[in-house]
DNA sequence: AAAGATTGATTCTTCAATCTTG
DNA sequence: CAAGATTGAAGAATCAATCTTT
């Protein structure tokens, strides 16, 4: 049923496929998990936004005028149109963001950050820069930065083929 | 407003802070993100389990006796207990766990594996090892498997100092 | 009181269904 | 009908009680 010596046709790279490599997946699992909730829990405690909140506030803020068509806005951070849909009702009811109707298409929505959401985010910033730094950044030898973008690098071409960023 | 030439005392050190690193960050929380919707879903569409519903049945399967003390296994994933209640009383609704009182501590709870359980375990095995070699393990050299290793285990001693393990 | 575990409330994510406009 | 977006229900994660046993 499942012929390991036939995956692909080359083997003597897929001899690779040792347990010390699935040590290493469980590994960056593990560890990008902890980063999360670490980082995570770091700006709901430090600045009372949770992750998903940051990431659109972020989004916003560096969209011109502050202002995103939400389907523009969904692509940018990769989320499905619904969860975003619920995301933007919460961070509307708590005054972060406002919808308004789209003038050129009427079935579209368009998506401002609010005064009170752009402070919020400006109040977020430097002391997630300062977790970011603290809990990944300090561990990391230059060499070790680069060898890290290029295996990401590698992972995202591996991944999103279609995907002309460098 | 924000000042980023007054950091915080270490000028040497934090100069290699940049946008560069920044930018690996970010690629790091996406891939990584990436690759957990991907394995989720294959685990999801092929095997009908959740990802924590296979991390849940793996720590089972490795067990003496396909038993755990409910804190043992919630130490061994690192997980809250409540969290870890929740997804076995989702399990054990399922039939895929049952929960025994323990004998030696009334307070205690054993989880043990279901026949049933462990059936669906061996049968989600193989198609999730495919999938992690084909969406991550293929993508990588063995020069950037040894890379990521080695700054894995740079991260998780940042992380957890106190872990004894190499 | 502290440890082991569960429960309920809240928030977040996903899926399917819906509604409006193009 | 297809595209843009929202909604409701169900599953999952987190936090603060709660309950029992040590």
């Amino acid at each position: 049923m499942i012929d390991t010596s036939t995956r692909s046709g080359m083997n003597d790279a897929t001899s690779r496929w040792t347990s010390q490599e699935l040590a290493t997946w469980r590994a960056l699992m593990e560890t990008t998990g902890d980063l999360r909730r670490i980082l995570g829990a770091q700006l709901a405690e430090e600045c009372g936004v949770s992750a998903a909140d940051y990431q659109v506030l972020l989004a916003l803020s560096e969209a011109e005028g502050h202002r995103l068509r939400s389907s523009e806005l969904a692509a940018s951070m990769d989320w499905e149109r619904s969860r975003l849909s619920h995301q933007l009702a919460r961070m509307d009811k708590r005054g972060l963001v406002a919808r308004e109707a789209c003038a050129t298409d009427k079935r579209g929505a368009e998506v401002v950050l609010t005064a009170e959401g752009l402070t919020q985010f400006r109040a977020c910033t430097m002391p997630h820069l300062r977790a970011v730094r603290k809990h990944f950044a300090d561990a990391l030898t230059p060499a070790q930065f680069a060898a890290l973008a290029d295996i990401l690098g590698s992972l995202r071409r591996h991944l999103r083929p279609e995907d002309d960023t460098p």
